[in-house]
DNA sequence: ACTTGTCCTGTCATGCCGTCAGCTTACCGA
DNA sequence: TCGGTAAGCTGACGGCATGACAGGACAAGT
């Protein structure tokens, strides 16, 4: 299923091959952390590389297209995040540090993949559905158990009824990714990592269990 | 104070280069809002506004300081914003109507403007400090009047001392600008915007006031 | 050594960028 | 009415990134 890698003109690639193509998608994002995305040139990366331009065509169409790749390969890892809600308690003081765990995990995530994460961030909200797609699988992993967590809380009545739990799950992912995409904002804002996480946990916990939370 | 419009290398504009001026911006934020950032082309805005690529280097260093430009102007009518939020009441059934309007004059301000705060969202995050900037302008406006809010409910003892107010009201704003900015994509997710905006407004009335809203 | 298929690069046409000199247009005072 | 002056615009150009191709370099098997 997954299909051997190809090159643009339809050939397989080899070992060779494969450690080149990797090592430009290497290069494509070390730019992508230090320069502005509209100003990466595939020159600047075949050199980065230690190959040429050509070499880039041979693997990808265009930059877009090796981004959507590496965005790919974090999409993968991103589908872990589930890990963070599912199965975890929603209930007094184990659903504080569930909020906690869950306010943790996502922040570290996003920073790890910083750069690539907001490209495809611009991606979506440009309408593209290829990067649209990509977000969707990261933070679907997580709003869909968040959801499903909201709708076991108001089978047992712990919830008001009136509460839309995708609405819900999706305006806090959301602003778990918002929050961390400007990260380093905040704390111009004169708000420090220390304080933002509490509050974000206590957010969550308000949003899904919709009552202060027992620590 | 304002200054006369100049071109770049130092000639104050008059009229008609005013009126080029604008026709230029004017057909700039069109083409933002059509086509990915990425790909806007000086001809093309040149073309569009049935002048010459030259003419658009004489008023605007390059495509981002255009795009500066624009952003200067929408960031001014942003100010607007604090609005929503200064003198209004945050207690019993006032707070939840302080909430719901907070959240549509969020959300319209950010339909309006969608294309370009885009851009500014992506430049911001890019850590480019003039976007930054602009985003602080427009989102502080709300932000401050928040923090404020916060802070003098924490003084009546109403809300628990340990709330940073600056964190909650910048993860408030913050959250409210990522559904914004992605408003079309919680559609897609099977969430309708009618149940979009009381979600929020919970939310929001939450995180302020860390009580469940009385309707 | 020879063949085969993979892999890389030199080169080229194309098109956009950003700049300049120089032409046209509008305004103003005499 | 008539220059003079500054504003306004554009054609043209060097420079650079793009993207396509053909041919050379390389590894592996025979």
């Amino acid at each position: 299923m997954t299909g051997q890698v190809r090159t643009v003109d339809g050939r397989v690639a080899g070992r060779r091959g494969q450690a080149t193509r990797q090592k430009l998608l290497d290069c494509l994002g070390e730019m992508l952390s230090s320069s502005p995305y509209r100003d990466v040139k595939v020159i600047d990366v075949a050199r980065k590389a230690g190959t040429s331009p050509a070499t880039f065509y041979q693997y990808f169409p265009d930059v877009e297209g090796a981004v959507l790749e590496i965005a790919e390969e974090m999409a993968k890892e991103g589908a872990g995040l589930t890990e963070l809600v599912s199965g975890r308690s929603w209930v007094g003081k184990a659903a504080w540090q569930t909020s906690e765990e869950l306010v943790d995990g996502f922040l570290d995530f996003w920073r790890r993949h910083d750069a690539i994460l907001r490209v495809v961030d611009l991606g979506a909200a440009e309408g593209d559905k290829r990067f649209y797609k990509i977000r969707m699988k990261i933070l679907n992993s997580v709003t869909n158990s968040l959801t499903d967590a909201v709708k076991e809380l108001q089978a047992k009545g712990k919830v008001d009824k009136e509460v839309s739990a995708a609405a819900m799950a999706g305006s806090l992912v959301a602003m778990l990714a918002a929050v961390a995409g400007h990260q380093k904002g905040f704390t111009t804002w004169g708000v420090k990592q220390a304080e933002l996480k509490p509050n974000l946990a206590l957010l969550v916990h308000l949003g899904i269990t919709g009552k202060k939370p027992v620590r």
